[in-house]
DNA sequence: TTGAAAGCGCTAACAT
DNA sequence: ATGTTAGCGCTTTCAA
């Protein structure tokens, strides 16, 4: 079943119905009806390999997610593969280590499968105009911005929370509930990632809130690892540090605070809140649930596809999206005991 | 870059080239040197619109995956993009509603995409021959096989653990621990699907060791979903059941149900040991940690991939896998107070 | 408003 | 062992 049974069925010629495919206006209405009662009678469906040849451009849209380990990003992908189809694209899928170039390993991916735009998940802050030349499609950046980096604003797309003030906030909520002496777990705090920007608000807002900032809270494992959070915040609390709250980056990562927490003798609130960003579904039903501000994942993903395809299509050009969290109180903050 | 350029290049015929770039025999030594090291040069990449078009055959794999909820799955689908990536094919993700049709999804994805092969993920066990017939290409169901069905067993291939076996071996280790009264935890015992088969292994273990199935003791939620496992195990303790010991087919259900036993004052493994299968990262870090089943996810992936490839390639036939899972103590599971 | 025809880059049958 | 060539299904000028 290609384009020429239908026009033979038709009896018209394989350009009008490639016009009628392609929702091109020179076709009469009559014509146009016809031809597509007849691609409907025929299930006919159009060759796309044919397609990308002739146009040289295929359906297919990469998201290069950074950071597998990560729950919240599995999330994100989910909503991704959905809507891009939705749309009528591909998805082409990539997952790739933290420590791994994702722009590096978008390049290869466009070449290779002709892409025609990529979201990233997960990434680096500092992109260069440099860097970047070797993608030549428009890109979206999901859940991150180019805040380290020297790209022009109107040279790219992003989707993300304001991350210093969410870290900021999640202080702020244990510096309400009394907590001074607040430890802070992170992967890296010079990735020029996610982790950096998170540990910035941190340190702000204490300075905001009149606290000094003591090296000694921070947990840093060098690594999204919730074995090494396990182990960092183990070895914390056997240094004797004294500490009534904990802020973890995310989700995952207060998750193995937590248990560590527990398993040494503290307990969460008692003994130390825990609050994250994030808001996994699974932190719903942690012991005792996580207090965390959520990010709108799904609004997130569905909004990252609608500006990567405007700008495919040519319809939209280039935006800088925030998105607010909300708070999702749980169990695991507590007024500071006296 | 064309096939032509590298011809010309190379001063040799475009049918050469492709030769090269299939691996097919007819070359000479020198030649085929000549003509990858100016691929290597030139930096070529073979267009496979243009490829896919004159064979009519893409390079894409799809993968359909049933039950979106299911963490255990999002980490099969990691490994898969990584192994048919690697093999030089194209991951097609779909993932679909426990009530979809994922034969339906995978037959309308085929025609679209082109498909080589289908990887189900979490599906139904009961296709029928008639069913599969929307379906041209060679499948591999990942994490189950088709117990109810009437498939024959060449044709189509499988990766699994020993569902009902493996259930009852949870069930035993909770009876070998003092436990009688087991509680059981699951989405649907009729859902031709990983439940049921569980739920089965459940119940002949309880058999075999001499223990009656109660059905009061069954959290049946009709619906993979933790906050309906919550309220049904809460709903459980409430209706004054008696139970030392818990089975929830899948380590998220199991998390929910630890959530559920610990808001209601009573204490895991105190009060009640809870066992689970699948043998996810963060169940390391629930507290207490649970003791889990562990399917090894990464080989399964792996194998599936394995197998769908050999079959598209013609070099092998379907095949049906059983892996073991290894038990991960965790603090969830206790000797029975006397 | 429609049709005819020239390729897009590649594979494979056929010829040499 | 290598080259020539006819399409694969489609989009897109260009002509009518």
């Amino acid at each position: 079943m290609t384009i020429k049974d239908i026009a033979a069925y038709c009896d018209v010629s394989v350009s009008t119905v490639s016009r009628v495919l392609n929702d091109h206006p020179d076709v009469s209405p009559q014509v146009r009806e016809l031809v597509n009662e007849a691609i409907r009678k025929l299930h006919y469906v159009p060759n796309n390999s044919a397609r990308s040849l002739v146009s040289s451009r295929s359906t297919a849209i990469g998201v290069v997610s950074r950071g597998v380990d990560n729950p919240f990003l599995s999330s994100l992908i989910r909503v991704l593969s959905r809507e891009i189809h939705d749309r009528g694209y591909t998805m082409v899928l990539h997952q790739i280590p933290t420590q791994a170039d994702e722009v590096q390993a978008a390049a290869m991916l466009e070449r290779e499968k002709k892409l025609l735009g990529v979201i990233f998940l997960g990434g680096r802050f500092n992109y260069t105009e440099d860097e970047l030349r070797q993608l030549t499609v428009p890109f979206v950046c999901c859940t991150y911005t180019n805040t380290f980096g020297d790209l022009r604003e109107d040279a790219y797309s992003s989707v993300s929370i304001r991350d210093e003030a969410e870290a900021g906030r999640a202080v702020r909520h244990l510096v309400d509930h009394g907590h001074r002496r607040i430890a802070v777990v992170l992967d890296d705090p010079a990735d020029n990632s996610i982790g950096q920007l998170r540990f910035q608000g941190y340190r702000q807002a204490l300075e905001a809130c009149g606290i000094a900032y003591d090296p000694a809270l921070a947990v840093i494992t060098g690594d999204y690892d919730m074995g090494a959070v396990y182990a960092g915040v183990c070895a914390l609390i056997d240094s004797g540090a004294e500490f009534t709250a904990l802020l973890a980056i995310s989700d995952a990562l207060a998750i193995a605070a937590i248990k560590a927490l527990t398993d040494r003798g503290l307990s969460v609130p008692g003994d130390c809140s825990v609050i994250a960003i994030d808001g996994l579904e699974i932190s719903r039903y942690t012991v005792p649930t996580l207090t965390t501000l959520c990010q709108p994942a799904e609004d997130m993903a569905r909004e990252s596809v609608e500006m990567l395809v405007s700008l495919i299509e040519g319809t939209g050009s280039h935006r800088h999206m925030l998105v607010q969290t909300t708070l999702r109180p749980g169990g695991s903050v507590a007024r500071r005991a006296e």
